[in-house]
DNA sequence: GTGTAACCGAGACGGTACGTCTAGTCTTGTG
DNA sequence: CACAAGACTAGACGTACCGTCTCGGTTACAC
């Protein structure tokens, strides 16, 4: 059995440096010309202080990207999901806002590495669901929980697939590239969704229900 | 400038062994551990005869895979969307097969390695996304264009929006595993984008619409 | 078996280019870097017409060389080694020519090839002994035993040895640079040589011996 | 600039297992079949350790070389050159045991390898004479100057020239195979030279050259 | 205070695969 | 049928990284 590292006496200096180092190289050369060699040398740390705390190249990017999601939080100063009263407002705000930082390439690079690496490794998979985007889910269904509660959506929506209507089709387009990400198909998108679970999804997203 | 090989002399008994060894290759050991030795060893092909016709080994996957599923096409003999006239249930019947598709590991490996893949590199994707899923999303837009014009949907109804809301939350959650893929899943995903749209999502789609 | 191709269809003209080409790139490139590919693209043939008709790419250089030394001959209007009657002087002469071959580098690219490639080649070597090195070899000996029989040699002596005292030291400073290869360098050999067998070597040769 | 490997953490063990798998492979297969791969694979070693060290296979089987000599001089005790006083019988005892060695397959494919790379690589060239060839010349010049000093060759006698007049021929009928390389031709060889300088070549070879 | 045990930067190690290059064979027209 | 052209199988080239393993050095806690 190979025995685990203290870390107690964890570099606390390096594991910065690795993690910031892992940000800039895959934004530079991209997630598959990243290596851990490069982070090392660029980080100023030897290669086995890598492998002592991460199992791979993806693992070091997923808590990079914790990091900087982290920092991203308390920089906007936001305390979770707006919640004006205004459901389709609301969910038009954070759509946008998301569609924005899809278009970052701060955020972008490893953002698409992570999900591309997710995709064919399961475990890692795993943690990034668990780690980055069920606590966004979460932040989903909750607004609309409150929204369901006060009499706007059907009693019987079913959350958690209302919110892959309004995550779904955005990540396709982000991912797949097939047309481009805008503020408009984000908009027409919450219309939509919300004209089929009893929301009001606008002046036109009414007619829309009437219609037959 | 490098010339270009003669495609009129090349050899389709050394194509076919490269396109069938990768994806045999691709189930077996995954996309990470897939290299191009392995490919041209178990195909009993020069490496320079893979490096002269592909760029990468993602670009060899996909030309796997759109052979594959050319065989399917014509394998299942199906001629394209089925129309029997009752929107939903057509959508529930491509979207179950959707499903069952993305369960099947001959299929799945490669559709991940190819999603992976083009997630960080452009070029593939573009390949990716016109040859494989705009054909397919193509039908999707010709079975709702019908639907239109017989009335069933929304005159001003964006089908390249609708048909995104049906296909973005069931790749959402095969890629990135939030929750299971269930038959389930997707026909109460096809009742709620068609109580959105002004379809009839059954019996209890257009119920759905009215509560309030 | 395989069948030996028929030389009365042999093109000339291809036989020329390869063995020029071969010549010119053994000069620009040097030996080890010298391809098959290369020399059949510099002479406008294919890779076929020279595997047709030499087993290896020294056998062409040898082919070239033997050209080469044919061509030298008549180009020189030389018809063999010269005999004024003083023994010492015509070998000094043919021995300054030959340091003068060595230093020509359209002469020694080849030369060291062909040595290089023989000394790990048997068959080869013999091929390069018999065609190019024995015929050199023996007109020394023929001026050598016109000498001997002059009486300028001692009776018994063995002009094969001799000829190995005058032709080896000079090709042992050329292969292995242990020293540069100068005219005083072959003069002072040709004294010693003949001082050892008895012929006058100079002033000076005759000194040597008669010291002690 | 690329920096320079720290040679005080080299593996001892790795580098006797390259030099002693060159050795055997180039005994084995010969120079031009002889691979780094190869090399690597025998001594259970990756190519990245010898192309630390090594620029070429060359200079990989020219250590193996220095080392093989090196044992050779202290597995037979021998501290030098003979001086028995008898200057001819010394030489001709020392040009039968080259003979000899150059018999030994164990050292002909690395000489001959080692010879032939030298022709056409200057740089191992000068490598090869300065680590292998001149030490042995030395010994040779060392021994002629004592006999020089002892009065048994002409005061003016050129050592490098006797020197290579006794090694030249040599070398040149073993490297180009042009007759048998015999101890009737090395004795008869250091009798002619002998003569020629003054030295007394043996009961007969003062005869010589006294005669006629 | 001084062991002593861990992490640390550094980088050599045995390996795998890369993408390129060349060898030598085979195939496909053309003259 | 020899030829020019060039695609083919095969495999070595030299490079880049992998993940493991020393090697000193430098903390930081135990005695």
């Amino acid at each position: 059995m190979t025995k685990a590292p203290d870390s107690s006496r964890r570099s606390e200096h390096s594991r910065r440096a690795i993690l910031d180092s892992a940000l800039a190289l895959v934004g530079e050369v991209g997630y598959n010309k990243l290596t851990i060699e490069a982070i090392a040398a660029r980080a100023g740390v030897g290669k086995q202080t890598i492998y002592r705390w991460w199992p791979s190249k993806a693992a070091v990017l997923l808590d990079a990207s914790l990091a900087l999601s982290g920092e991203a939080w308390t920089d906007t100063g936001w305390s979770g999901f707006p919640d004006t009263g205004d459901l389709a407002a609301d969910l038009k705000a954070v759509l946008r806002a998301t569609v924005d930082e899809f278009s970052d390439p701060r955020y972008e690079a490893p953002a698409r590495a992570l999900t591309a690496a997710g995709a064919t490794d399961p475990d890692l998979s795993a943690r990034f669901t668990e780690q980055l985007l069920e606590p966004q889910l979460a932040l989903y269904e909750a607004r609309l929980r409150a929204a369901r509660d006060a009499g706007q959506l059907a009693a019987d929506a079913d959350l958690r697939l209302v919110t892959e209507m309004l995550v779904g089709p955005l990540t396709y387009r982000w991912l797949l590239r097939t047309a481009p990400l805008t503020h408009a198909f984000t908009d027409a998108l919450v219309d939509s969704v919300l004209a089929g679970v009893g929301g009001a999804g606008g002046a036109d997203g009414v007619a829309k229900v009437t219609v037959r």
